[in-house]
DNA sequence: TCTGGGGTCCTAGGACCC
DNA sequence: TCTGGGGTCCTAGGACCC
């Protein structure tokens, strides 16, 4: 069977939604068509651009700058703040209207998405005619845009999608990667990123075409066993699969910008409570245990540490957590100035094996867990933390999620 | 009031065992 | 006894993506 497959990519996402959102409550104008960004808060430390118009792109503005840099670009830039609960749900039903065509679609972000047409061109017909047609469709009744990409493998319906938009339809089929692909700048290769891009360059490899033809002994040298990979890459070789059922969850993490650097080690207990009730309230929702716990730190020059520790027996119990995490941070922390805190829970498992040790208090792990069900029930019920422990009483919460 | 948060995958080195 | 090497597990950190 032929392969063909489509990369379907939401036109600016956050900002094509955060407008579909206003002009349903009314508003007369469309964001889209203005000079505007979707951004977090510069008070809580969270400025930075997450998406962007046409326009603001127009002025050079990118997604990961600071909003500060971004109003240096353009002075009346209009900053909104994101609305994750709307993106999940925007999210939810652009890939239930291509369900109504196929299963096989594979979710690789909040908003995009892969579909094996292969699969159901004899349903359909021609690709793209389908493409139009899902397209206008997407646009008629969900209210934004979206980019197709068309191609034999996953990464070349990725590169087509990113040609040019809004609203289009591209393909990039195996005899159309030396025309189409080979002529662009290497960086805009799925897979290179910041780290690579200066080093292929450094050796003269500027385009995609400079890549795909150069020799594997000699990248070999500079890449190790990623050369093959960034040479397959360059010449639109992917052989990987449409994923339909997405693989288990392999960890969860949260992690928190505070809202001034701190060298306070009790303050960073106090997040870490707060993180270790987050992370244990989503393990517990999967029904999961964690048998690896890492708490990671940014100090005030953006330097990442962290620590992990493997568990005797994986746990889902949120005191259980906090204990752990707070003597891996005591184990590491050096009293440096820290702007962020994470931690982060991996090696999960279906069931808890629980080897007991003679001495162990089994009626207090019990008891743990039982309180545990109970805040998770209450919290449930009547909405997001309305209970916690006592110790974070006096915590005002209000992270986003 | 310059630089987020959530993931996955890979690599390298050390410990340990045979 | 003069220095191997395969295999696995564990940890720390890097690279990439949206």
């Amino acid at each position: 069977m032929e392969r063909i497959i489509f990369h379907i990519d939401v036109n600016n996402a956050f900002v094509s939604w955060t407008a579909v959102d206003l002009l349903k409550q009314g508003s007369k104008i469309d964001i889209r068509n203005t000079y505007a960004v979707v951004g977090g808060d510069e008070k809580t430390r969270n400025g930075i651009v997450l998406a962007k118009s046409p326009l603001a792109k127009k002025v050079d503005i990118v997604t990961g700058e600071t909003i500060y840099n971004a109003k240096r670009k353009y002075k009346n830039l209009t900053v909104y703040p994101p609305n994750f609960r709307l993106y999940q749900e925007m999210s939810y039903s652009l890939f239930n209207l291509l369900a109504k065509y196929t299963p096989d679609i594979e979710v690789a972000s909040i908003d995009e998405c892969y579909l094996d047409y292969g699969k159901v061109k004899k349903l359909y017909g021609n690709e793209l005619e389908f493409a139009y047609k899902i397209k206008d469709e997407i646009q008629n009744t969900l209210g934004f845009t979206v980019n197709i990409g068309i191609a034999n493998n996953k990464l070349c319906a990725k590169m087509a999608s990113d040609f040019t938009k809004p609203n289009r339809v591209h393909t990039l089929y195996d005899n159309e990667v030396k025309e189409k692909m080979w002529p662009l700048k290497v960086g805009d290769l799925f897979g290179v990123g910041r780290s690579t891009l200066p080093k292929l360059e450094a050796i003269g490899i500027h385009t995609i075409e400079d890549l795909a033809n150069y020799d594997l002994t000699k990248l070999t040298r500079y890449f190790k066993n990623q050369a093959k990979h960034l040479i397959d890459i360059a010449n639109g070789i992917d052989n990987s699969e449409v994923k339909s059922i997405p693989d288990e969850v392999k960890g969860i993490g949260h992690e928190f910008t505070l809202e001034e650097d701190t060298t306070d080690i009790n303050v960073l207990f106090k997040e870490l409570f707060l993180l270790s009730e987050m992370v244990g309230k989503r393990l517990r929702k999967e029904n999961k245990y964690a048998q690896v716990i890492c708490v990671s730190l940014k100090d005030n020059f953006f330097r990442r540490y962290s620590h992990q520790r493997k568990l005797v027996n994986a746990t889902n119990i949120t005191s259980e957590i906090y204990e752990h995490s707070k003597s891996i941070l005591k184990e590491f922390y050096n009293g440096e100035s820290i702007r962020l805190i994470g931690l982060r829970l991996d090696d999960l498992h279906e069931e808890n094996i629980y080897q007991t040790s003679l001495f162990e208090d089994l009626t207090k792990k019990d008891k743990e867990s039982s309180i545990d069900k109970v805040i998770d029930e209450i919290n449930q019920k009547m909405g997001r933390n309305t209970v916690t422990k006592a110790s974070l009483a006096n915590k005002k919460i209000n992270r986003k999620e």
